[in-house]
DNA sequence: CTTCCTTAGTTTTTT
DNA sequence: ACTAAGGAAG
C-alpha cells in the first residue's frame, strides 16, 4: 500500500505565492467546453451537483475538473479523492485524467471505486474496527456458505428460508447503512420467523472471527471507523480538499453517508449525475440521494448540462418525450444543434424469430453499406432475448459479441483455482478451503468435513490445522486419512515453494498437482476446453502483479477482465450494461407489455419501477447516435409457453413528429405469400396454410384494416383518424374506446393497445391461430381475455384471434 | 460418497 | 422449455 507523500500545508500556498498560476483561458483542458461545462469545471468552492444528460459530456467535466484543480495549484493530487461505481468506469477516468495531465496521475491513489478506495481505508485501519491485518474480502458464494452453514446451526429450513434471500436482504441492510442493531426489529423479523435480525449479527460475528469482510462492508466499516474515530475522520478531512463523485444517481444509501462523512471536510463536493438514468434501484441506488442533494449538502450550487453532442434530433425529442412521462425528476431538458437525422423507427414483428430475422437482414443492409459492425448494437430488456439474436448471427456468420453476461471471475472454474491459491496463501481461508477440499473428487464429504469441523471448532484452529490433526488421529478410515493428509502436505509444500518461486510458478503447480487441470481434461462435455482455456488465462492474468496476496486482493475487488474488444463485431448487451455507451446505431427489440415494461418491476414496485422501466427506455434510445430502431413482436415464447403480446405503453410515450413507424422487412409484405416463400423459420405448417398468414398480422396496414373494420362493425369512427395517447390500464369503456382512435403517427397506424371498441362479445368462442379454440372471458379494449381450450388463459389481441 | 431424479425458478448487475 | 441445485437411492 503506498503511503501518501507527506502533506505540507505550507506547499500550496507556496507554491501559489511563487507565481503558478490559476490557468489561464487558454488552459489546453478548458479548450472546447461550452458555457456550462466550464462552469461546472471552474465551480471548485463548496458543494456542486452536475446534473449531466445523456451525451452531454459528463467524463470531460470529471477529468477537466481535475485538471483544472492541479493546474491551478490547489491541490497535490494525492488530496483528491474520485469515487467511480465500477472498476472500468475507474479506468477510463484514470486515462483520460493521465492524457490531461500526464505523470501526475501516478500520484493519484484516490481515484477508484467505492468500494476499492473503502479497503484502502480500512487496511490503514483495520485495528480500529476488529480486524486483523491482511483480512479477506468474501465473495458472493463464500457469503452464501457461511450463512448456510448458519441457517443449519440455528436449525432452520433452507428450503422455506433460502440462504441467498438472507444474503440479499442482509446486502439491502448493508446498502443502507444498517448494521444488525439499526435494522428495524420488524424488518429484522421477517426473515424466518423473527429471526433475520438475529441471523445477521450472527453473521456479522462470524465474519469478524474468519478476519473477513464481505462487500458491503467495506462501506459500512468505513462509516463505523469514522463515527467511532474522529481523529481519523479529520485527518481523511485535511487530506481531501476536492471529493467527486461520479454516476451520483446510482448511489446507495450506505454510500451517501460514507460520502457526506468525508464532505464534511473541504465541503468542495462535486457530485455528477442524471436522475433519468438511474435505472439500479433493484440494488438499493437512492434516486432521492440526487434529488436531494441541495438540502444535504446546503448551499449547493446545480449546474444542468444540457447540451447533447451525441444524437440527432429526432433520437433526443424522442427520448425527451418519453421521459417527460416521469414524475419527480429534477427536469432537464436535452437539446443539441446537429441534424434532425432520421427519425426513431418502430416496427412490429409477428414473433420473436421474426424480429431477430428481420434485425439481422437490417444488419446485413447496413454492412453492404460500409457501416462498422462495432458501431452497432443490439440492446434488450432481458438476458434471454439474447439467444434469439445470437443464433440467427451464427445462422448468418455474422460476427457478433455478447457483453455482460458471467464475468470471468464468477466462473466457476476460476473461482474453484482462486480458493486453491488463497488456501495456499493463508491457512486460515476456511471457506476456500471448504470450496476445494473435494474439488476433484477425492471421497471427502459431509461426514469427514463435519469431523473436521468439529475438531476446528473444539480447539479453535482453522480448518486445514484442524484436518492436519485429524489426520493424526485414528478417527478417519485409512483410505481418507491418505487423501486428506496428502492434501495438506501438498498445500505446506506449496507454500514452501512460494517463498522462492514467482506466483505464476506456483499457480501452475498448484493447479497441476492437486489434479484440478486434470479433472477438466478428463470432462467430455462441451465447456472442458473453454474451461481449460480459462485457467491458463487466470494464469497469465497474474503475471502483471508482483506477488499473490497482490493479485488476491485485486481480483477480490475488481472482478471483471479487459476482455479483448477490437475486432468488428455486432455488440449485443443489456439496457443496464449499455449505460454509459454509445453506438451509431441502437436497436431495441422486444417493447413490449411485460418484458419492457418488465412484468416484475411493476408487480414489485408499482409505480415508482414503472417509472425506472421508463427510464431505462430513455438509457436505451439515448444511446443511439443517428439512428434508433424500436421494434416488438406480437408473440413471445416466455418460459417456453407462446404468448401473445402487447406493444409497449412506451411507444405510445413516443412523440408522433419524431418517429417513423415502418413495415416489417421480415414478412413478405402483406396479402402476400407465405411466410418467406419457404416458411422454414421454425413457423408450423399450419401458420402457413392459415390465411392468416405470419407476416400479414405485423403490418401497419392489415392492422388498419382490422382497427378500422372493427370500428366500423361497432358503429363509429372516421377511418384513419388522428389518434391521441391511449390511456392503459383502465377498465373497458365502449363510450371512450369508440371516441379514441387508434394511435396514428404520420398518417400511419402504431399498433394500439386500446385504441378502439371491439368487435367481440364475451362468451364468445374464438379461434387463435397459436393457442387453438377458447372463450372470450374478457374484453379490454382490443384486448381479449380467452381461456383458450388447449394453451389456458391468455390475453391476446383481438386482431389474432377470429371467430369460430 | 456418488449418481440420478425431482423440483423450483427463471429481470436487470457491481463490488 | 430449460437449467441448476438439492434430495433420495444405490
Amino acid at each position: 500500500m503506498p503511503e501518501l507523500p507527506g502533506l505540507k500545508p505550507g506547499g500550496i500556498a507556496a507554491r501559489a505565492r511563487a507565481g503558478i498560476a490559476p490557468a489561464g483561458p487558454q488552459a489546453s483542458y478548458l479548450s472546447g467546453l461550452n458555457p456550462e461545462q466550464r462552469e461546472a469545471v471552474e465551480t471548485l468552492e463548496g458543494p456542486l451537483l452536475v446534473l449531466a444528460g445523456a451525451g452531454t459530456g459528463k467524463t470531460r467535466v470529471l477529468t477537466a475538473r481535475v485538471a483544472h484543480i492541479l493546474a491551478s495549484g490547489r491541490a497535490f493530487p494525492s488530496q483528491i479523492l474520485v469515487v467511480t461505481f465500477t472498476n472500468k468506469a475507474a479506468r477510463e477516468m484514470k486515462d483520460r485524467i493521465q492524457g490531461m495531465v500526464g505523470d501526475q496521475i501516478e500520484g493519484m491513489p484516490w481515484l477508484g471505486t467505492f468500494h476499492s478506495i473503502g479497503v484502502r481505508i480500512l487496511r490503514r485501519h483495520h485495528e480500529l474496527v476488529g480486524l486483523k491485518s491482511g483480512f479477506t474480502i468474501l465473495d458472493t458464494d463464500d457469503q452464501i456458505r457461511l450463512l448456510k452453514q448458519l441457517l443449519a446451526a440455528e436449525n432452520i429450513d433452507e428450503k422455506r428460508w433460502p440462504a441467498r434471500l438472507l444474503a440479499s436482504t442482509i446486502d439491502g441492510w448493508k446498502n443502507r447503512g444498517l448494521s444488525p442493531k439499526d435494522v428495524p426489529p420488524g424488518e429484522g423479523a421477517v426473515f424466518a420467523n423473527g429471526k433475520g435480525g438475529m441471523l445477521y449479527a450472527a453473521y456479522q460475528a462470524r465474519l469478524k472471527a474468519l478476519n473477513a469482510v464481505d462487500f458491503g462492508d467495506l462501506l459500512l466499516e468505513g462509516i463505523r471507523l469514522f463515527r467511532e474515530n474522529p481523529d481519523v475522520l479529520a485527518e481523511y478531512h485535511r487530506r481531501f480538499k476536492y471529493l467527486l463523485v461520479d454516476e451520483y444517481q446510482d448511489t446507495n444509501v450506505a454510500q451517501y453517508l460514507w460520502l457526506r462523512l468525508l464532505a464534511q471536510g473541504s465541503k468542495n463536493v462535486c457530485c455528477v449525475g442524471d436522475d433519468d438514468q438511474s435505472i439500479y434501484g433493484w440494488r438499493g441506488a437512492e434516486v432521492d440521494n440526487i434529488l436531494r442533494f441541495e438540502s444535504d449538502f446546503p448551499g449547493a450550487k446545480v449546474i444542468r448540462l444540457e447540451r447533447n453532442y451525441r444524437s440527432t434530433g429526432h433520437i433526443l425529442a424522442s427520448a425527451a418525450h418519453l421521459i417527460a412521462h416521469n414524475e419527480g425528476r429534477l427536469g432537464k431538458t436535452l437539446f443539441s444543434e446537429g441534424d434532425e437525422g432520421e427519425r426513431v423507427s418502430v416496427t412490429g414483428a409477428w414473433d420473436s424469430g421474426e424480429e431477430a430475422r428481420a434485425v439481422g437482414e437490417e444488419i446485413e443492409a447496413l454492412q453492404r453499406a460500409g457501416h462498422r459492425l462495432s458501431e452497432i448494437a443490439i440492446l434488450v430488456r432481458a438476458s434471454f432475448q439474447m439467444r434469439e439474436f445470437e443464433d440467427r448471427f451464427v445462422t448468418l456468420g455474422m460476427p457478433y459479441r455478447v457483453i455482460g453476461g458471467p464475468r470471468f471471475y464468477e466462473r466457476a472454474e476460476i473461482r474453484d483455482a482462486l480458493a486453491y491459491l488463497r488456501c495456499v496463501n493463508s491457512t486460515a481461508d476456511d471457506l476456500a478451503f471448504e470450496r476445494i477440499v473435494n474439488v476433484p473428487k477425492r471421497g471427502i464429504g459431509d461426514a469427514t468435513m463435519k469431523q473436521i469441523h468439529d475438531v476446528a471448532r473444539a480447539a479453535g484452529v482453522p480448518l486445514q490445522e484442524a484436518a492436519r490433526v485429524l489426520t493424526e488421529s485414528e478417527e478417519l478410515k485409512p483410505k481418507v486419512r491418505g487423501t486428506l493428509r496428502g492434501l495438506i502436505q501438498a498445500f505446506e509444500r506449496w507454500r514452501e515453494q512460494a517463498r522462492i518461486m514467482s506466483h505464476t510458478e506456483i499457480a501452475e503447480i498448484v493447479l497441476d498437482e492437486s489434479g484440478y487441470t486434470e479433472m477438466w481434461q478428463k470432462d467430455r462435455s462441451a465447456e472442458a476446453a473453454g474451461r481449460l482455456e480459462n485457467l491458463k488465462e487466470l494464469v497469465r492474468s497474474m503475471e502483471p502483479f508482483e506477488s499473490l496476496p497482490g493479485f488476491l486482493e485485486h481480483i477480490s475487488l475488481v472482478m471483471d477482465v479487459d476482455n479483448g474488444a477490437g475486432e468488428d463485431a455486432v455488440q449485443v448487451m443489456t439496457l443496464h450494461s449499455a449505460k454509459g455507451l454509445e453506438f451509431d446505431t441502437v436497436f431495441l427489440p422486444g417493447w413490449e407489455e411485460g418484458l419492457f415494461p418488465h412484468q416484475r418491476a411493476l408487480d414489485d414496485q408499482g409505480k415508482a419501477g414503472l417509472e425506472e422501466e421508463r427510464r431505462l427506455a430513455y438509457v436505451g434510445i439515448t444511446r443511439a447516435r443517428a439512428s434508433a430502431r424500436i421494434w416488438f413482436a406480437s408473440n413471445r415464447r416466455i418460459h417456453g409457453m407462446w404468448n401473445s403480446t402487447v406493444p409497449s405503453r412506451f411507444l405510445d410515450e413516443l412523440p408522433d413528429a419524431h418517429v417513423q413507424v415502418e413495415e416489417s422487412r421480415g414478412g413478405m409484405g402483406w396479402g402476400g405469400s407465405s411466410y418467406g416463400g419457404g416458411g422454414s423459420y421454425g413457423q408450423s405448417r399450419f401458420d402457413r396454410a392459415e390465411p392468416f398468414a405470419a407476416s400479414s398480422y405485423s403490418t401497419p396496414g392489415w392492422q388498419r384494416a382490422q382497427t378500422s373494420r372493427a370500428r366500423t362493425e361497432a358503429g363509429g369512427g372516421s377511418g384513419g383518424g388522428r389518434g391521441g395517447f391511449s390511456e392503459r390500464g383502465g377498465r373497458y369503456d365502449a363510450g371512450a374506446a369508440a371516441r379514441r382512435g387508434p394511435m396514428v403517427i404520420e398518417g400511419t397506424l402504431v399498433a394500439s393497445s386500446s385504441a378502439s371498441s371491439s368487435a367481440f362479445k364475451r362468451g364468445e368462442r374464438v379461434f387463435h391461430i397459436k393457442f387453438g379454440y377458447g372463450e372470450i372471458t374478457g374484453i379490454d379494449g382490443n384486448k381479449l381475455t380467452v381461456q383458450f381450450d388447449k394453451a389456458g388463459e391468455k390475453r391476446v389481441l383481438e386482431t389474432f384471434v377470429e371467430k369460430a
